[in-house]
DNA sequence: TAACCTGGTTACCCGAAGGAAACTAGGTGC
DNA sequence: GCACCTAGTTTCCTTCGGGTAACCAGGTTA
């Protein structure tokens, strides 16, 4: 199936998602969130660093591109939670790939910055 | 193996390196650059809107990570041309994968846009 | 000498992203 | 009434990322 789309092109919205998708903090939260549903603070908590605006306004774009959803329970008190959508979960090893990757690949990066410090610095 | 990096704390250096990698323009040369070799002015026409400073910057940032090399010819004029190194290759199928994500679902991503601008607006 | 190619760098400017912290709001319990 | 929980929103302020556009350098050709 060919589909009119080109993320090389300047004025395509295809850019403009592959924008929101490009974000560490969107990242981490799609990431979070194919383990199990989280609830908003909970999310502020295992994403270390995240501020409470940024994380309300990453929601929701991630909510109005489709890819979570935001769910209230009438608990005491009340609370949110959110979780992936089908179209979310076609994103999750991606997700997970591109976020981890610098886990398993630190030691190699910082070899390879050292080395080119090394080199220009020298 | 075990490795003692979190991505989800906040000091981690693994951070720093998602947040180089969850960038619009890397992704989009890192996705160029695995079809083949492509010259500094090539990519520039090629990734339609891209800046030459942030892409000079980009390119830099990138090979001082260890993702790309450089290499002069010394054609005339002078070519350079850049690649993927090894580990840059190891991320091949995320990078285009995520950059590609949006063309192949830009159709359902615009019907969740409008369904949510429709709910909140509405 | 002047123009043109490559592949950049530099200076300037501005809007927007993001952090900090205060504030809102509905509800419970002390 | 007051404090505390959830889940946010708003304000203020600053920084910094990115765009524009000029400039630079090495080399060739006309």
């Amino acid at each position: 199936m060919q589909h009119a789309y080109d993320v090389y092109e300047n004025k395509c919205p295809t850019r403009l998602v592959l924008d929101r998708l490009a974000d560490k903090w969107a990242l981490l939260i799609l990431d979070r969130l194919q383990r199990e549903p989280v609830r908003f603070n909970q999310l502020r908590r295992d994403i270390k660093g995240i501020s409470q605006k940024v994380l309300s306004q990453t929601l929701k774009k991630l909510e109005r591109d489709g890819l979570l959803q935001r769910e209230v329970f009438a608990t005491v008190p009340v609370t949110v939670e959110y979780s992936l959508t089908p179209l979310g979960e076609t994103l999750t090893e991606t997700v997970s790939a591109l976020a981890h990757w610098a886990e398993a690949n630190m030691d190699e990066v910082a070899r390879a910055q050292a080395e080119y410090d090394r080199r220009t610095e020298g």
